[in-house]
DNA sequence: CATGAATGAGAGTTCATTCAT
DNA sequence: GATGAATGAACTCTCATTCAT
């Protein structure tokens, strides 16, 4: 399995270029750090070193600010995980795929995809019922895949709704702990969750992804 | 191993008796429900059909309100899987127990336990102090039943922090997904967190808690 | 001038005996230390040991309670000033006589006098009348005798309005300094306090009251 | 002793030039007139055709608007009375000139002068702090004058801080009751409370500035 | 006399948002 | 594109006061 071509130090830039895109990743930041109610839009402009008119010049309101930022999220997630993922045939590699770039996406962005899971109660309707579709739909395209491990007999007598949502949570955790500054490699991090996972859901996991072929062929 | 005792079904009532306990727990459900920037004290008062004032004369503050919550439900973690979980000596056990109680509690009271998540932000510095000395006092004590496992030559190669963490993540979760009207039965939940956790964690786990004794004492 | 028996340690009560001498007293006492605004209804309930419905039983309102301790103190002001100074006929050593008496009151009885000063706010309006009506008298009470000097040329070249305040502000600001447990005696800013005043408003007074006798007796 | 130069009636002008500085001074008014608690935000807002919202653009709060006043007629006494004060060598001409020029402040800016006496309270801390040294060193300024006549010999036998303090207490006075309207000239108050003063300090005082000279050498 | 409980009114403050310039 | 100025709405919290018990 090569995904050299979709490190996240090789993300896609999807918010817009030019002054948006630094404004969302800005206001991601801050966000993430203190809550979407607990920073207000002077400060977002301040950090910026634009005046707060200034602001709304780029970015239509607070709402509109925070849903832009989780449809990038979402986009991420898209690009670096589902598109990709799709590709996979075998649904036992495409899980560990998924799990590995979702967590290395997490590793790399916390903020933007932090954002993802808290503060959905700053949204309008509109704008929630559409974050909350594409996380369904992501949730979805995990819990088909444990579908499939299941009809071939390959995942543990689990039911695939508390399997999937045990995944992702045991994956958004990580936005919430991982320091990049700290003891942690993040690429260690992106690989004991992945054996957790695995581990968690399949019977009989083959071991890790890159020496594992031997070790099963001897059992 | 006979937890009918301390099943969620008879969670200790450790809030307040009297005014104070039933204003604590609709708050923390109200919290739970908008986060806590996304209710006032006034909706908290009228959904209690109380005036604000009225509220006040049972609560300090909406930070204290808050405190209040987050003690609540780190008693609750401290009563029902802490002091009893000390008691177990076989750390895979230990292990077991913990995740099922823990998601136990989830299934029955996510509102004030979910709070514990997130809300961290609303407290005053020497609230937040001391809720997170309790957090981490928490977090190492399934941290070091993880050592305990790995000293045995009982848990896959991982690095005990990140699976403490994927662990807690996985189990805090089930506050923001389950529904007790849903499809699932609570202890559906209960079982099926606690075999990825065990299994994404073991090697080469006991199968299920019930029957698993046998099956290992033949290997 | 022997004035040993209205010295102030031998004030009269003039509170209304029992419960609610007590509660104008300590009232009197918060008041002067926080202000009428600073300190709220409870507080002094509490500092009473009492409950807040108990504290108004006693006491109709926040506002009665300023007028009871404003007029308590304009009657200290009329017992121990205004009325043994009606008998004194001799307008220099009535004028002395004023000074020193109420100086002395308010080195003993500070709390009381300086709300006088201060929160006529806080009063009804039919309230405040009264208490700036009895302003007004001892005021002219005041000016009266400097007028009565200045008839027998005895008073400096000065309106007598101007020189009356003046004589006010001087006496009224020791509640504002004077700390009885600090360096100074009572006594003797009683008698530094009298000393300025006349010399400030006589023509070539008789120098202190002990000794002056002599001095005058040159003229 | 030519002060043309001081006169109130060319204050410099010490508040920040523009809105803030009208915004200051009707605060300075209001809150003379019915004390720090007795006005709200609300009430200066208004009285400057402004919303709440719309003054705190200007004022970061209650507190620091009185703070900024009270700098304010700090900063009045010192350029007005210190600062020129200071350059006086005769103590006696020093000290006339100190009466003079604070009482003639009174007459022109009572509110923010006023202030100062009362409204310590609703500072913070560190504010107060502030306040308070800053008026020790204006009463050891005047105390210091004090001392100066005591050692030549021209000082009635006084403590020399119960002299400055009753020459305060005159003198913050007339911002309680001198009313521009009224009957009184300024300049006659003025007059009469420096000779008040002056007299009551002074042994054997030069009779007024102006002509007092010759007189005293004729006695 | 005393208490627990409650309230109407209003305070200071902050925020997202807009408009004339 | 950007700014100074301003606002309506909402929020946390406090207070004087009362009533049933």
């Amino acid at each position: 399995m090569s995904d050299d071509v979709t490190t996240a130090s090789s993300l896609p830039d999807l918010f817009d270029n030019g002054k948006s895109g630094v404004i969302y990743r800005k206001a991601a930041e801050m966000i993430y750090e203190k809550g979407f109610d607990g920073i207000s839009m002077n400060e977002i402009a301040e950090a910026l070193d634009l005046t707060k008119p200034g602001l709304y010049y780029y970015v239509k309101g607070k709402k509109q600010l925070l849903h832009k930022i989780m449809s990038y999220a979402m986009d991420l997630l898209d690009v670096s995980v589902v598109k990709p993922g799709r590709a996979i045939e075998d649904p036992e590699e495409r899980l560990r795929f998924i799990i590995q770039q979702h967590a290395r996406l997490l590793t790399h962005e916390a903020g933007a995809l932090a954002i993802l899971i808290d503060e959905e109660a700053g949204l309008s309707d509109e704008q929630r019922r559409e974050i909350v579709r594409r996380k369904r739909d992501y949730f979805e395209f995990m819990r088909r895949t444990l579908e499939e491990l299941k009809a071939l007999g390959r995942l543990r007598p689990l039911d695939t709704t508390v399997a999937a949502f045990s995944l992702l949570g045991m994956v958004m955790w990580i936005a919430r702990w991982y320091d990049p500054k700290g003891r942690l490699e993040g690429e260690q991090v992106v690989r004991d969750v992945t054996e957790i996972a695995a581990g968690g859901m399949l019977v009989d996991p083959m071991a890790t992804a890159d020496g594992g072929g031997a070790g099963r062929a001897l059992m």
